[in-house]
DNA sequence: CGGCATACCTTGACAGCTTAGGTATTAGCG
DNA sequence: CGCTAATACCTAAGCTGTCAAGGTATGCCG
């Protein structure tokens, strides 16, 4: 956690999943490497994250699963946005915006 | 925490009140200041968040600190950079980018 | 005098990540 | 044929860090 060690800042997964899922439904350990790819490994979701992530995630209603097969014909969950996923994300991304716009901004500030 | 619900997230405090050290030693009380109005409080920093904080950074030995009075001729705690605390900011602003960068792409992707 | 701002602190609850395991299936290789 | 690696899922323990909610003390101002 935190910019210091780890490398996941708490709190930003949710909103990385929901974008993962808006092209239609993925399996778990697929969104897991769509966001690792497409941030070259700066964000690495680890599986012990993900997944509780994921059941958070639908607990609150904002994915929904079914079990269904890869294109590698291999038993997997695939998980899709619900109403309120959708909300959730374009929800996330305008506080993600403004949260990381006011950081940028801090930390821009011209020091001594 | 969260982009959810809290005011905060997880990790990214030390990184602004090592920031707002840069210009100079300030008190604790000061520096939660100094983040909420710098960011129009999107950033709103409480008070058992910062102390802790701060306690935790002095132990790491990135922050000094010693008792003194402000400008309003009150006791107060104020902190300062320490060598190790200034090479921090330095990592960890670089950090702080990297990875916002990724995640604001992520999330600029245009979906479906 | 009472309330508010300044300035510090701590505790308990809780969320979320990491580490470190575990299972099962299939593909590929020697 | 057996082994390893990749795919795909899951969980538990431990830790860290935030939040909510308290608390103390001082000084100013109406």
């Amino acid at each position: 956690m935190s910019l210091s060690d780890g490398v996941l800042i708490a709190g930003t997964l949710d909103v990385l999943v929901l974008k993962a899922l808006s092209w239609g439904p993925r399996h778990g350990y697929g969104i897991g490497r769509w966001i690792n790819e497409n941030t070259d490994a700066v964000l690495a979701v680890e599986e012990g994250a993900l997944y509780p992530a994921l059941h958070r995630m639908e607990r609150r209603g904002w994915l929904e699963s079914r079990w269904g097969r890869t294109e590698l014909d291999r038993r997997a969950k695939f998980y899709g946005l619900s109403r309120k996923g959708r909300r959730q994300l374009a929800e996330q991304t305008k506080r993600w915006h403004s949260y990381s716009q006011a950081v940028s901004l801090l930390l821009q500030k011209r020091s001594a």
